[in-house]
DNA sequence: ATTTGCTGTGTTATATTGTAACACAGCTAA
DNA sequence: TTAGCTGTGTTACAATATAACACAGCAAAT
């Protein structure tokens, strides 16, 4: 039901994965959907996607800005973020936590974009879950509705098990 | 499983409904509510609490500010809106439509304050149904994923029925 | 290899949304 | 009537995001 299995993704608040492998796998994965679509997964695009990825809580804009123009030895505007982010987001490899102002690296990118996210609101853990599990519920709010939805956008506050002890 | 009947839901996006009616039942369950938690219901307030009943698409804060300035004849700040958006928030009054940065009133006030909504990327209007259409999912979510959830923000875009055509 | 055009970047300025801080007003309860 | 709390006015500013324009640099076609 969700993204991995429920002991990868339990391990996300710890320190139990290896995250230097989900960064790498992340980055591969960018490399491969790029090739996929014709897109150029430039420099600076990569360079945000990687700083996206270091944690697995939302990063505000304003905050790679900063990390990435310390790790280039010069200032970044904030429109050279603001691109890679939005190309990132066009190709699914991020999603944008709305309720944060921040952005977050997507599991599985390539599918239909839905962003479904559990956040703590203690140490902001986001773990993203397929949408596949509200699918049929959704399917029935469309039906009495006459809403054609084509975007879901859910984020579900509250406290991670790391958080609760 | 929506807020209202069906009827009265598919009517809010044309001009079906008595939405002057709309608009004063709101603000009695508003007064009803503030007497209740002994609350005040200010004139900026509930002026506030008016002009986001005007439609039943999200207003912005700015925007409010500005209608507002004109209504009352004078330069209305930021922090004033503000604060009559977070009181009514906090009263559950009205809900935030974070991928929007907008307010909306609340159809049930009261409750557990989740906040669940349909919106038309078109038209804006903005359609709240009720959580407990997925209270077993997210039920199930909790368990398998640990956390403890404790608000719903779930915002569904799409095309409503009017704009469909 | 050169040209041509498109895509991406740098830069400046500015828009939009939201808060901090402090002084004062005005209601409410003793 | 006073004392204290809650709400408002005002100024300044923070945080997030975009517009516009000039230029760089890659990439495909000649």
């Amino acid at each position: 039901m969700l993204s991995n299995t429920n002991n990868e993704l339990l391990a996300k608040g710890s320190e139990r994965h290896d995250h230097e492998r989900c960064i790498s796998d992340a980055l591969i994965r960018a490399q491969k959907l790029c090739q996929d679509q014709k897109q150029r997964l430039t420099r600076t695009r990569e360079q945000v996607l990687r700083l996206i990825w270091q944690s697995h809580q939302p990063v505000g804009a304003y905050s790679i800005m900063d990390t990435l123009a310390e790790s280039e030895g010069k200032r970044v505007a904030p429109p050279t973020v603001y691109r890679a982010l939005d190309f990132l987001l066009d190709l699914g490899l991020i999603h944008r936590i709305n309720s944060l102002n921040a952005y977050i690296g997507c599991q599985s990118p390539g599918h239909q974009h839905h962003s479904c996210f559990l956040i703590c609101q203690q140490c902001q853990l986001a773990l993203e879950f397929e949408p596949e599990l509200l699918k049929n519920q959704i399917e029935a709010l469309q039906q009495h509705s006459g809403f054609a939805i084509s975007q879901q956008n859910i984020e579900l506050l509250g406290t991670c098990p790391q958080c609760q002890q």
